[in-house]
RNA sequence: GGGCGGUUAGCUCAGCUGGAAGAGCGCCUCCCUUACAAGGAGGAGGUCACUGGUUCGAGCCCAGUACCGCCCACCA
């Protein structure tokens, strides 16, 4: 099988070609009624608000390990893909591209506003899937959802509708966060808060009908305006006596009630609280309690509505800085304190939050939170690091219900219909003809929208096909594993939980595994204005999709945030050039034929024709891959990585295609078969435990070597055969390892040249030790470089030579020219020095008798062991240091 | 105010069940040896944040301290 293979691997090409190919072959298909264990993921929709991140590239390679390998292991695997519409987010990327038009959704109308992000939709949506399909991602492309299309808009309404039916949703006026900006409610879990800092404002209103008044603090001074009530702890005994008093509010004249509830607290200022019902939520909740009017001052625009009486159209900061300059110049501002309070702003937008009285449609929570907390605590869904299941416990233990409707005109338009002629509501799966109240055809549906997460909380078995009873949703649900971030549990995890056991009666995932955040090579979080965000589509196209997604899976520590090193990509793309050359040397260089199967090796093995590297690299790839499944069986990707990178590159490359290379290129045809047997036996195993993380290389060597099936897709996962490790051997070899590393080490610091040929003495104290060296006299000349290489019983004093020892035997090399003696002397001295250092550990340790007692047998023998193989490597080094003369 | 995570080589980080301190990059030396210079052979470099405890034995377990980061929370 001769054929030209290119010294440096092309990612580009390779990857075009075998995307393709699987395409082509339907190899991402999954199919319910195929055979084996189903093994079910959804991706978790990307936004459609632009292209793809650093973060969305760590997640779908985990994902697709994830399906490839159980695809391989035989499981009836899908991977769902999909997008999400992303309401709030989407809408305002529209919207900023019709401002730089100069334009504003109101120019064009709600339909060709719609119209217009559809568009969007289809471009952003066909950049991101096609990002997904160059990493490689193996989703089963046939079962694309958008979580607007019709199927999942008419899961939601469903939901919707269901929902309200056990009033688990009710419309009411409360008090939300609206945003200004974007001017629509957002739910608590889209307001960010962070710290502001501001004044505290002590301000004076008269106590009716006298000479006195009292102090309340606010940071928001503009809300008092706003003002219905002042409060008072119910105890706090310096208040009593105000209790049945009125004050009157300043600017505005007001006769305000002082109330007593518990919500105050008298450590606070001066323990007297101002209470705006209409724009905070602790005042909106003692207003209910009280009965206090809500009279709204800002309105939905952020501006001062009318009811703020002389400050009505300011905007909300102006608003601020005149109520404050007008009571000074009424010495009403007792005093004014620097304080840093939080203040919540849009997650979107970032504008600051307006907290205010709304009719919103609420999902009452608690009840479908409570199976979910079950669910968890019952090990029905498993989080992976499972600490994050605390986190996710703590919020679904403290929810409140969940604003869903958004004054947006991106989204799920929300299924409910007002009568013109009456007040009924009609809340329906599809278009009512006419009222169900009075019967009159004069219907209005409701202009808000749904919460985008709501609809990504179906997402699991929308996807599936529910509200439809399909074989899908038979076999494929609960999905096996969500693999998502930690910023969205509340968001989806613990929504989706919710919505799937009620409409499923069963969780949606059986585990949860939480990857961590990509963040930039110093650890700082990857964001558009500290300009260091890395697009993986350039990563890509410089290092290829297999060193991106390497790189990624072997920093990914469960639970902790990555790191993403371009110079640590490097050398994962190197490391994918080293498996091509792997490859490529084999290839060219072995007799290729038949397939080869592990009876194959295994009639070697009875027939005692395979040596010793044979039985040694056998032997590692068989710890190889009980390591790799169980490193993937709990997420630890960075683990099952490294475990292949060191195997593949530092035992397959530096040894044992080395050990083996003579009996390659050997003339005896029986010799250079078996090595080619073995050889391409660990290679093709190798790449098929590697495929999982670098498909399009691995599928590359895969088709060019002698295989059955259509792609290394469809081949075996392969499985671990204990019976072919091999302790002793790995023992030794690791000995004939560290005498050629030493003999190498000596000639490098004595500055032979790695080519010269040294002759060479050996001396080696144990029987069985010496026979074994005896029989890799090859290997030594080859991989040290010595010869002619000679046994002795004692090493001779004198001549011009260098000296070494290893665990197995101590050597001398004969060289013609001087040696540098001091130089010499010095790396000896280094060496004694450290052997020493070790000699004492080992001998505290052995004098200590608790640790003999009490320690296990196994280690106590292990340093005996060590102790006195360092005893006599001592000797023989203190021997050769007064060797030098 | 609660909760979680971190502190290991110059840098970024691994270290899973307690049993001789690891990787990648960077640095130094030598080598374009017919798979690979995106390579090969060597080398230097660590008080595992600090204090105490448990243990024959601690980077790992326990308690506390310091610093850093994150999440949640209605203190005006």
């Amino acid at each position: 099988m001769s054929q030209d293979i290119p010294k440096t691997y092309d990612p580009r090409k390779a990857e075009l070609q075998w995307y393709s190919f699987w395409l082509e072959n339907e190899l991402f298909r999954g199919d319910p009624d195929s055979e084996g264990e189903a093994f079910s993921i959804v991706l978790p929709p990307p936004n459609v608000t632009g292209s793809l991140h650093m973060g969305h590239a760590l997640n779908i390679t985990l994902q697709d390990i994830l399906v490839r390998w159980q695809r391989m292991k035989g499981r009836n695997a899908v991977w769902v893909p999909g997008t999400d519409h992303a309401g709030i987010a989407t809408q305002n990327v529209v919207e900023r591209q019709l401002a730089e038009e100069g334009l504003h959704r109101n120019d064009l109308g709600r339909e060709k506003f719609e119209e217009r992000v559809w568009q969007w939709k289809e471009v952003s949506e066909k950049k991101i899937l096609t990002q997904v399909r160059r990493l490689g991602c193996s989703c089963d492309w046939s079962r694309t959802r958008f979580t607007m299309d019709e199927g999942l808009s008419r899961a939601v309404r469903q939901v919707f509708v269901e929902l309200y039916r056990e009033k688990l949703i009710y419309r009411g006026e409360y008090l939300v966060n609206w945003c200004p900006r974007c001017s629509t409610a957002i739910s608590d879990l889209e307001v960010e808060h962070s710290p502001v800092r501001g004044n505290l404002w002590h301000l004076k209103y008269p106590v009716e009908n006298s000479d006195e008044y009292i102090v309340v603090a606010t940071t928001r001074p503009e809300t008092m305006l706003g003002d219905t009530a002042v409060a008072v702890h119910p105890d706090d005994e310096r208040y009593i006596g105000l209790q049945s008093k009125h004050v009157i509010l300043p600017l505005m004249d007001r006769r305000l009630p002082v109330i007593a509830d518990s919500f105050v607290d008298r450590e606070f200022g001066t323990g007297i609280v101002k209470v705006t019902p209409g724009h905070d939520p602790n005042d909106f909740e003692a207003g209910r309690r009280h009965e206090l009017p809500v009279i709204r001052v800002i309105g939905e625009d952020g501006k001062m509505t009318p009811q703020a009486g002389a400050y009505a159209g300011l905007d909300r900061s102006e608003a601020r800085q005149r109520v404050v300059a007008d009571l000074e110049k009424a010495g009403l501002v007792d005093r004014v304190e620097e304080h840093e309070h939080n203040v919540g702003s849009c997650q979107r937008c970032e504008t600051i939050v307006e907290p205010l009285v709304s009719t919103q449609w609420f999902v009452r929570v608690k009840p479908l939170a409570e199976p979910a907390i079950q669910a968890v605590v019952k090990g029905k869904t498993r989080f992976v690091p499972e600490n994050f299941a605390r986190v996710y416990f703590e919020w679904m233990h403290n929810i409140h219900d969940w604003c869903v409707s958004r004054q947006l005109w991106w989204g799920h338009r929300i299924p409910a219909w007002f009568c013109d002629d009456c007040s009924e509501i009609i809340v329906a799966l599809d278009e009512p003809d006419r009222c169900q109240a009075c019967g009159s055809a004069s219907l209005r549906q409701e202009s808000d929208v749904l919460d985008t997460w709501f609809s990504s909380a179906l997402w699991p078995f929308s996807t599936l096909g529910w509200p439809r009873e399909t074989r899908e949703l038979e076999v494929y649900y609960p999905t096996s594993t969500l693999v998502t971030g930690f910023d969205i549990i509340f968001f989806w995890v613990a929504r989706m939980m919710m919505m799937g056991l009620r409409f499923m009666g069963e969780v949606p995932f059986r585990q949860v595994h939480i990857n961590g955040l990509v963040r930039d090579e110093n650890g700082q979080k990857m964001s558009k204005s500290r300009g260091n965000v890395i697009d993986p589509l350039e990563l890509m196209d410089e290092f290829g999709a297999d060193a991106i997604r390497f790189t990624l899976s072997a920093m990914a520590v469960p639970g902790t945030d990555i790191p993403f090193s371009v110079s640590r990509m490097a050398g994962y793309r190197a490391f994918c050039n080293k498996i091509w050359n792997a490859g490529r040397f084999l290839l060219l260089n072995l007799e290729t034929g038949k397939p080869v199967t592990s009876e194959e090796i295994e009639s070697y093995r009875q027939a005692g024709d395979l040596t010793l590297e044979d039985l040694w690299i056998l032997s590692r790839l068989q710890s190889l891959i009980a390591e790799v499944d169980r490193n993937l069986e709990s997420f630890r990707f960075h683990e099952a990585s490294n475990e292949l990178y060191h195997f593949f590159w530092h035992e397959l490359c530096d040894w044992y295609i080395e050990l083996a290379k003579p009996r390659i290129g050997s003339d005896d045809l029986e010799v250079r078969r078996l090595a080619s047997r073995v050889g391409l036996y660990v290679l093709e195993r190798a790449l098929r435990l590697l495929h999982p993380f670098v498909p399009f290389v691995t599928e590359e060597l895969w088709q060019r070597l002698p295989h059955e099936g259509i792609s290394v897709m469809t081949s075996s996962y392969p499985k671990s055969r204990p019976e072919w490790v091999e302790p002793e051997k790995t023992e030794q070899m690791e000995a004939l390892q560290e005498l050629i590393s030493s003999i190498r080490t000596a000639r490098t610091e004595n500055r032979i040249s790695p080519r010269k040929q040294v002759p060479c003495r050996i001396h080696v104290s144990r029987k069985e030790g010496r026979e074994f060296l005896q029989g890799q006299v090859h290997h030594l000349e080859e991989l040290a470089r010595v010869g002619p290489l000679e046994f002795t019983d004692s090493l001779p004093d004198g001549g011009v030579q260098i000296r070494g020892v290893s665990r197995l035997a101590e050597f001398a090399l004969a060289i013609e020219d001087l040696i540098d003696v001091s130089a010499e002397r010095k790396r000896l001295g280094r060496q004694i020095e450290r052997i020493e250092a070790e000699v004492g550990n080992l001998v505290n340790r052995l004098s200590n008798l608790d640790f003999l007692e009490k320690a296990p047998e196994s280690v106590v023998a292990g340093v005996r062991e060590r102790h006195s193989e360092s005893l006599r490597r001592l000797g023989r080094l203190k021997n050769q240091l007064d060797g030098l003369s």
